[in-house]
DNA sequence: CTGAAAGCGCTTACAG
DNA sequence: CTGAAAGCGCTTACAG
């Protein structure tokens, strides 16, 4: 505040006029730089505290040709699974004082592109993505020249470390239960299968009923909201032979089938008995407790931060096309029953 | 493609040399400049996408004194309302491809304060701030040479735009729903009062209930989360004359609380009515239908976009001091009942 | 319609 | 231990 003559965040160059030294100098005092003698590093120091100075991370980053993002492409972050992925990448990227930029997607392949083009533009350091089912050829592209980790769907396309859960592994646990607990006719909810975890999901569920095709008239396939997991739930229950158990392929096909269900009258479990996905925090309190598969979303994210260099002592892990895989577990609450 | 001879991503000046032409001419021609001729565009253009230029935000930024980045620094991303106003920011961010950068401080000022560092370092266009309780006064400081949106708490030392929902009106309407159906002994869980939130919501409460001096015996004030809210219900359940409906502030509470009256075999709303606050998809699945305060969330997000000029055809709103308030409202399920 | 030049705020060899 | 200089990749008056 002692000098406000220029309009504009106060620079580096202005500190060093005011002390008489070199702008170089005062950078370095700045970046602790060792070679500087103990009272000019103070006095430069006490100035810049003075003055406010901020650095500008532009000039920064164009300069070293590095920026401290690092960016998180998730389809949807009202999902809680993305949720707590953001929470825990946002947690790790501030220990490393970097940046985390968030886009959402909402599966669509062109929204996906100019997320990576921006994230390609400010030359993230990083980019943690769960890729929609048709990337364009252009972020196939791009993707190339970013440091990419894979989240949870795996597209082909991509050369990337993938994170993720073993949904086929889930989806049989889950499936399995029913089976165990008598149910013949089972009906699963998911994703389309043109997105990779549809895929595996609905591959878990099949391990168990699969050697009986006429299962496959208890599944749908459907956009994960509310509305669509709702439609397609009063569609399955609809025919003539209605599944008595149900096993669910994402997290936001729950609330969609219990409302669905009260419009039914159907109860849970009397009348169906539903294994869901995820749900995180209100799995407990839904339909008297879910029986759910809890996922593993804090070691995923984790995951994530170590293999892009975010965790304390780590460096990049740059293992070439590293596969961490992260088994859910079934939690059996109250929402299933034998019969 | 055609000449990989340099490392490095490819820049203006490599192109023009291509073509034989001054690199501001291709700067001009990719920022679609009128006065250029429209071959000349075209053969800079076709050029540009053939060899994969992306362009070097950080020159940009550091040339134009602008970046595209947009902040967003909340307590907790996991908290339902923050996650719309994190998706609805960052729709209306991509829209005008700008980029939003997420921070979560979890309530605590020093990440608040990093974050905000961070901010200012990247010279972002807008931030939109839930402040902590207590902000450090470099955060203060730092704040002023940014374009804030305050959102949901309000700070006396931040002089910004504020946006919220009606906190004294909505616990008024929760608590009076409880008076209405004859409940005396109305106890309410809240945050601590030092945010601003945490006192507007405990001032609608005690709009209704005020003038009995021993309700206060009936309130309990704790962080949001999970545990703290379990343990802070059980406290106020232990009393000699317990409530028997219950008001919350705040939508983190609700988890804590359900666990902590099935924990007492407490029935919700034989043995308890209960109000909750937010909850949004799931509240219609809990305790057989969660009475809540439904919030306007996405009014909220639309306002903070407006006012930082993110809408479509908008203007920046450069309103000195503009409160907006939206008004949540009571949604009547089956949670609470008369006594 | 196009070019030559300056400069945004930094970092970092290279000297001394 | 400090300084002078170059340069990161752009944008944008200023000329012509």
């Amino acid at each position: 505040m002692a000098d406000a003559t220029m309009d504009g965040p106060v620079t580096i160059k202005q500190l060093a006029r005011m002390l008489g030294m070199a702008h170089s100098t005062v950078s370095r005092a700045l970046n602790g730089h060792p070679a500087i003698s103990e009272e000019t590093r103070r006095r430069i120091q006490d100035l810049a505290q003075r003055e406010g100075y901020v650095p500008n991370s532009a000039a920064r980053s164009l300069k070293t040709a590095k920026s401290r993002i690092i960016g998180l492409v998730v389809p949807d972050i009202e999902n809680r699974y993305y949720t707590t992925i953001a929470k825990t990448i946002a947690d790790a990227a501030a220990l490393q004082s970097r940046q985390m930029m968030l886009s959402t997607t909402d599966d669509r392949p062109d929204r996906e592109q100019s997320a990576i083009l921006n994230l390609l533009e400010a030359q993230a350091e990083g980019v943690v993505l769960a890729p929609t089912a048709d990337p364009t050829p252009e972020t196939l592209a791009m993707l190339k020249r970013l440091d990419v980790v894979q989240l949870l769907r795996r597209h082909p396309g991509i050369e990337a470390p993938f994170v993720s859960v073993d949904d086929v592994d889930g989806l049989t646990q889950a499936t399995r239960h029913l089976a165990d607990l008598g149910h013949r006719r089972i009906g699963y909810i998911g994703n389309h299968t043109r997105i990779s975890t549809g895929a595996s999901r609905l591959g878990g569920y099949l391990a168990v009923v699969g050697h009986r095709p006429e299962m496959l008239r208890l599944t749908r396939h459907c956009t994960p909201r509310f509305d669509f997991a709702e439609a397609a739930f009063l569609d399955l229950m609809s025919g003539a032979e209605p599944p008595t158990g149900l096993v669910l392929g994402g997290a936001r096909y729950t609330t969609g089938v219990l409302s669905g269900a009260a419009r039914l009258g159907l109860r849970i479990p009397e009348d169906l008995s539903l294994v869901g996905y995820g749900d995180g925090e209100f799995g407990p309190f839904l339909a008297n407790g879910l029986t759910t598969l809890v996922l593993p979303e804090q070691e995923m994210a984790d995951a994530c931060a170590e293999l892009l260099g975010l965790t304390p002592g780590g460096e990049r892990e740059t293992s070439p096309s590293r596969v961490v895989v992260h088994r859910p577990h079934l939690v059996v609450r109250h929402s299933t029953r034998r019969v």
